[in-house]
RNA sequence: UGGGGCGUGGUGCAAUGGUAGCACACCGGACUUUGAAUCCGCUUAUCUUGGUUCGAAUCCAGGCGCCCCAGCCA
């Protein structure tokens, strides 16, 4: 950043500033705080930047801390894989935390909480609580255990702590209002017991668990968070947050803030339906390159510094007209790994559906290389060589043998050049018994090696090819949007708005050769196709190769346009 | 029907009482050994009604619309 790029700023930043400033607070402290219970999405990335971009810019700390809460939906895997994926990001943080790590603290908590009168254990079912707790029109109703004397509750929970009571049997309450129009002031459950399976940490120690609610705020206060950045569903969970720190008599407390989040065009973020695209094999895995996850985007061939720059685009803010949030476009993000990938990927040539092209003219057995550009956008990217033969492979989609309108490639008769090699002509077709085009039988013009016509004649076109003879075959798999419809969700079954089409798979297309020794993660633009990287599952020998995206298709537009 | 939040071009974000701007998308053009990139230009917006003010996207009041909340999930 220069100093003419102005600073990032939004609301959250400007309230910061302001505590600071006031002296609300001395120092900044944040915290990313995931469930351990999925892979990392896009959609986290928001909350993780914000996070950690915010203690950075404002000279402060930031920690990572799994809520670990609830033991029958976490594990260990997530753990790893969470740090794993938001490292890659790029994100730093001070310390590993674990909100199990301080139960014992947070139990004391509620036990001040009972024996000042605000806290209670209550004997009623899961069907009672809830049937008592009211409606938006209609007030709850008091339990029946909420007059219970801080002695018993003291002794019911202390026996709900050393597990004398089974799953659902009774629960530690807040008591605070069962009238309230927040219905998360309605007595919220601070406790419940859970059994079983073990804690993925803390193993068989607790067999009751703190529920976000009673354990969000405290552990914020616990570990000196100043800034509790939430999204934005949290806001009428915000007087509760506040209610417990005051209960409690903590000084400095934290202060949340709720921002809208992220939500994609074209995709799917939440856990559930993530997870159904993996269960039912609709996707590979969590890291299938079409999947939201930062597995998967990683695989596919995003860069850290291009999901940076789209949270950044997308900025922050509290418009919600979407599910909590904003529904921002897909083609922002493929704006950004273009953006990235066109200032850092060399250049390859490389034909995924090949038409065999003859030069008629070209003396048999001759081979010539010729200096290709390896970046035309940075010049000390270098050249390298790439061999010419009598025979080659080019694009079947850079033939039309009756060209339509403002189709400017390779029609018979019509000459075009051949990037970095020479002007061809097509001089004939040849067919198989279908009909169908399976072989052009061109002429060269030796004069224009290199690619220039010294008489100064143009070409509308230049087409990327490779040599028969020298290049290496690959599979390469084209993704495309894993959806249809812009919101997938909007209408009944999501999965019915699959994309058939989301991955095609091109068994055999033709690389230049210097692609051959390609290793696992490299990436590359393979000229005027799009920028392609290598997949993980990919060996010498049997290269396999990802879309990331597209290039811009200018010929795409229009054709597509003079069809409707 | 209770509580909370949000309404600026197609999408997202700015403008903090003083010329409504930026990015992506769209459209048009220049350039081009990638129909890419680059460059130039262009269309399109303040939910609504009233009020305050010399002046309102911004302040006030009413209306309308959208989102979230009735898990022993987070």
């Amino acid at each position: 950043m220069t100093d003419s790029t102005p600073k990032p700023s939004d609301f959250i930043r400007e309230a910061v500033a302001e505590d600071l400033r006031s002296g609300r607070f001395t120092t900044v402290r944040t915290r990313l705080p995931p469930e351990p219970n999925g892979y990392l999405h896009i959609g986290h990335v928001k909350a993780f930047l914000i996070d950690y971009n915010i203690a950075k810019e404002f000279g402060g700390e930031l920690d990572l801390r799994f809520d670990d809460t609830n033991p029958a939906k976490e594990e260990t895997e997530y753990v790893d894989a969470i740090q794993e994926d938001a490292h890659w990001l790029g994100i730093e943080w001070q310390r590993v935390l674990f909100s199990s790590d301080f139960f014992d603290l947070l139990y004391e908590w509620a036990v001040k909480l009972v024996k000042k009168g605000k806290a209670y254990v209550d004997d009623q079912s899961p069907e009672e609580v809830s049937k008592n707790r009211g409606s938006w029109t209609q007030p709850g109703i008091d339990s029946p255990y909420r007059s219970r004397s801080v002695e018993e509750n003291l002794d019911l929970f202390e026996r709900m702590k050393n597990g004398e009571f089974p799953d659902g049997s009774r629960t530690l309450r807040a008591k605070i209002d069962m009238a309230h129009g927040n219905m998360n002031l309605r007595d919220p459950i601070m406790y419940r017991i859970i059994h079983e399976p073990p804690h993925h940490r803390t193993g068989k120690k607790w067999c009751i668990y703190p529920m976000y609610d009673w354990a969000q705020g405290q552990n914020d206060a616990m570990h000196g968070v100043t800034h509790s950045l939430c999204s934005i569903e949290y806001e009428d969970h915000r007087p509760l947050y506040e209610w417990f720190l005051n209960e409690l008599g903590i000084e400095n407390k934290p202060r949340q803030i709720e921002f809208a989040r992220l939500n994609l065009n074209y995709t799917v973020m939440s856990k559930r339906k993530l997870r159904r695209l993996v269960e039912e094999k609709y996707v590979e895995g969590w890291n299938d390159p079409r999947m939201p996850t930062l597995c998967g985007m990683r695989r596919r061939g995003y860069t850290p510094e291009s999901i940076r720059d789209f949270v950044a685009r997308a900025g922050v803010a509290k418009t919600i007209n979407f599910r909590s949030g904003v529904f921002v476009d897909v083609a922002v993000l493929e704006a950004c790994i273009r953006d990235d990938l066109n200032k850092l990927s060399p250049r390859k040539m490389a034909v995924l559906n090949p038409l065999k092209v003859v030069l008629e003219n070209y003396p048999e057995g001759q081979v010539e290389e010729f200096d290709a550009l390896n970046n035309p956008e940075d010049a000390a990217a270098g050249t390298r060589k790439v061999p010419f033969s009598k025979v080659l492979y080019i694009e079947q989609d850079d033939f039309r043998e009756e060209p339509p309108p403002k189709y400017f490639r390779l029609s018979p008769g019509r000459e075009v050049r051949l990037r970095n090699a020479y002007f061809i002509k097509c001089e004939s077709v040849v067919k198989d018994a279908n009909g169908a085009v399976i072989e052009l039988r061109c002429t060269y013009d030796p004069a224009t090696r290199g690619g220039d016509a010294p008489d100064g004649r143009k070409v509308k076109a230049t087409l990327h090819w490779v040599s028969a003879a020298h290049a290496a075959p690959a599979e390469v798999r084209l993704y495309d949007r894993l959806f249809n419809d812009p919101d997938p969700e909007s209408a009944g079954d999501f999965l019915a708005n699959l994309n058939p089409d989301s991955l095609k798979v091109i068994e055999r297309a033709w690389l230049e050769p210097s692609l051959a020794a390609a290793q696992p993660g490299e990436k590359f633009q393979f000229e005027r196709l799009g920028y392609f990287c290598v997949d993980i599952t990919s060996a010498p020998g049997k290269l396999v190769f990802n879309r990331t995206v597209s290039l811009k298709d200018e010929w795409a537009k229009i054709e597509k346009r003079e069809k409707s």
